[in-house]
DNA sequence: GAAGTTAAGTGGTCAGACCAGTGACCACTT
DNA sequence: AAGTGGTCACTGGTCTGACCACTTAACTTC
């Protein structure tokens, strides 16, 4: 019967992340049980299983005895660690993965600049800032969703391997810096700061 | 019996994990099957296949049927891709991925011109080129195998919505400037065939 | 009304069965 | 000697049914 080739769980895989693309589900809602998925989608429990298994290790979803399986807030992926621990173990990733890094926020840096609202400028200021929160701002003013999730990725790994932190007069004068609109002078400071710490550690 | 809280798939990931570092095995090698590994660790047949499953995700290992579970060649982590396309899911703005896809072109075409090869120069001179393949060679020169992986992701998506072919005299007038390893020479010609082409169609 | 009990539902786990491929082995043909 | 086809043991893939541990809510009981 089963003339396809691919497997089960693969199929299953794709048809509960389609359902829960149709059903709009949002972080914190509950997913129909394994058994009724299981008969819903006419395959054996333990299919559903491993298929729920690889959405979770993806961070969509996560699982409560007793109590069911639910949509996770995306963000915290687990699997980012558990990929640092595979994947950057050798220097050579851990090299390309600053140098990615610097690379995607100086560009952020410089579309910033040019984009940066008023009022978002100003939530800044008010707001206590750790460098990976301050980026965030910077990020997410470049308005370009795609360059935040991959920067997002990019810090999750980047976490699990070092902790930055700046003299708050970094911020602050990146802030004047960003207030002028001066992509020079902000690229200049990331440049002082950032880069010169990262080439140390490394 | 089970004190621990720790659910036993997860205890068997790591166990299999350990199993596959302390036996030092290497790609193409042979894990035990899965009533082995269910025997010898003393659980059940479908948590191990839960477990194997996250490893499988990883691309740490790869099933064939009939034959048995193998090491897989380090650097094919497919679930780089996965994540890509969850990243990238939904309707996302085309524009945020055209803007991304530029800018890391941009990055890369710069740090190419600092660190490719006269070696690599020659092939890429030697070989017919579409777009994509000609850039790859580019990426490639970066010496940066995670700005690759983002690369090919977005490439991967940019080919479902946009079909980009220049005329032959791009590729003959960017290989010069790389020869010359001139930065600039090689962004101008960048914004004028490729930059000017991508504000077109959108 | 508050506290304790029960029952239903859920994920977690296991054991056993069967299917569908693979590969080695062996008898048989040419 | 070389090739052919069948058999058989083993592998991953899948399903089923049975428990367990846990949560929740409804239902007692005081």
């Amino acid at each position: 019967m089963n003339m396809t080739t691919s497997k089960v769980y693969i199929e299953t895989f794709w048809q509960i992340h389609r359902m829960i693309e149709e059903a709009g589900l949002q972080p914190g809602d509950r997913l129909p049980s394994e058994r009724e998925l299981a008969d819903r989608l006419g395959v054996g429990r333990s299919s559903v299983r491993e298929a729920l298994r690889a959405l979770e290790l993806l961070g969509l979803i996560e699982t409560r005895r007793g109590e069911g399986t639910f949509m996770k807030p995306f963000g915290d992926h687990q699997l980012i660690q558990l990929l640092g621990s595979f994947i950057l173990q050798g220097n050579r990733e851990k090299r390309d993965l600053i140098e990615t890094k610097v690379l995607i926020e100086r560009i952020c840096l410089q579309l910033a600049c040019e984009r940066l609202t008023d009022e978002k400028l100003e939530r800044i200021k008010r707001e206590e800032h750790t460098y990976h929160s301050f980026f965030r701002r910077i990020v997410e003013a470049t308005d370009n969703y795609l360059l935040l999730r991959i920067w997002l990725v990019l810090t999750d790994f980047f976490k699990h391997i070092y902790t930055l932190t700046l003299p708050s007069e970094f911020y602050e004068q990146m802030w004047v810096a960003l207030q002028k609109r001066s992509c020079e002078e902000a690229i200049a400071m990331y440049e002082q700061y950032v880069m010169q710490k990262m080439s140390k550690e490394n």
